[in-house]
DNA sequence: CTTGAATAGTAAGCACGCTTATTATATGTG
DNA sequence: CACATATAATAAGCGTGCTTACTATTCAAG
């Protein structure tokens, strides 16, 4: 029953994901790249000009976060906020030459982390991993809809 | 290759801490404690009279991060610094009567967020998944020490 | 005993998440 | 048009991690 480990989950879970986030952070301490900025990074050059308030859905992440972290990466030369003439609430955010040039750099960076975090893991388990993350990301996303609103969010994603 | 998602597993990670974390603090929200200062006082439940600097290496944070978890949890009567006499330099942490009260409480709503968290995981898939967590958090400990010294730190931990 | 290195704890200041509140702009309704 | 509501972004301030630098104390050498 306890031999199990589930009641270690949430400590392993934040463990690993600070251990991960420190590891990525040493590897691109050279290039100035947070791990909070690469995952925007990765979105924004997905969809460039994308607006922040769609930006904060994306990245799960309140508005006013990436409000700050655009406001630093502005400062590094990621990104560049543009103004919207349709709407003039809205700044698209771009990537900058400079994001473009060190994206596929960084990733690889990123996948090196990945596997040397995986290391003596086996490819079934590691499917059984991500699997098991995503089903809890689900679970845990699906169950702010039913302690509070959020309903129309959820309308909206299958949109 | 990259359908099995591994390029995924920083966001994963990063994404299920996250949620993990909110919930939990939602559900603790009426005690007042933080997912942090519940690690912590699991430690101290379990090591009453604890330095901070030892709490540190429990923990695996820097002392300063203790120094001002500790400050809070003493203003929200959660634990007791006690000065060492044979050692004036050392704080000994206590948990108080309140934490050791809300300990069992806490503790099952932990459960019940780690269950629901695991909604649809099979019990096969759970051993996997806390096993593969297991080898990241190694694989990612002692890369510290190749990259850095902390050997004497292993050794700390054979003994 | 005195000097110097090591250790325990803290201070200051930064990054990144949050909540709550504010400003500017759009939009819908009378 | 005018007013209410909604939305995009930001401001202020907090929690938890970090690095760097400091004080107080201990301990090892001389």
């Amino acid at each position: 029953m306890v031999s199990d480990g589930i009641d270690r989950l949430g400590f392993l879970i934040h463990d690993v994901q600070r251990l991960m986030r420190k590891r990525f952070e040493v590897r691109a301490s050279g290039l100035g790249l947070s791990s909070a900025q690469w995952r925007l990074l990765v979105r924004v050059a997905k969809e460039a000009g994308v607006a922040q308030a769609r930006l904060a859905e994306l990245l799960e992440i309140e508005p006013i976060s990436v409000s700050r972290l655009v406001d630093r990466m502005e400062e590094g030369g990621w990104i560049e906020r543009r103004s919207d003439a349709a709407d003039r609430r809205v700044r698209m955010i771009f990537p900058t030459e400079k994001a473009n040039a060190a994206y596929a750099d960084v990733k690889s960076l990123a996948g090196e982390v990945y596997e040397e975090s995986l290391s003596g893991v086996s490819p079934e388990d590691r499917r059984v991993l991500i699997r098991a993350l995503d089903v809890i990301v689900r679970n845990l996303t699906d169950g702010e809809a039913s302690s509070m609103e959020k309903i129309k969010n959820a309308e909206g994603a299958a949109a």
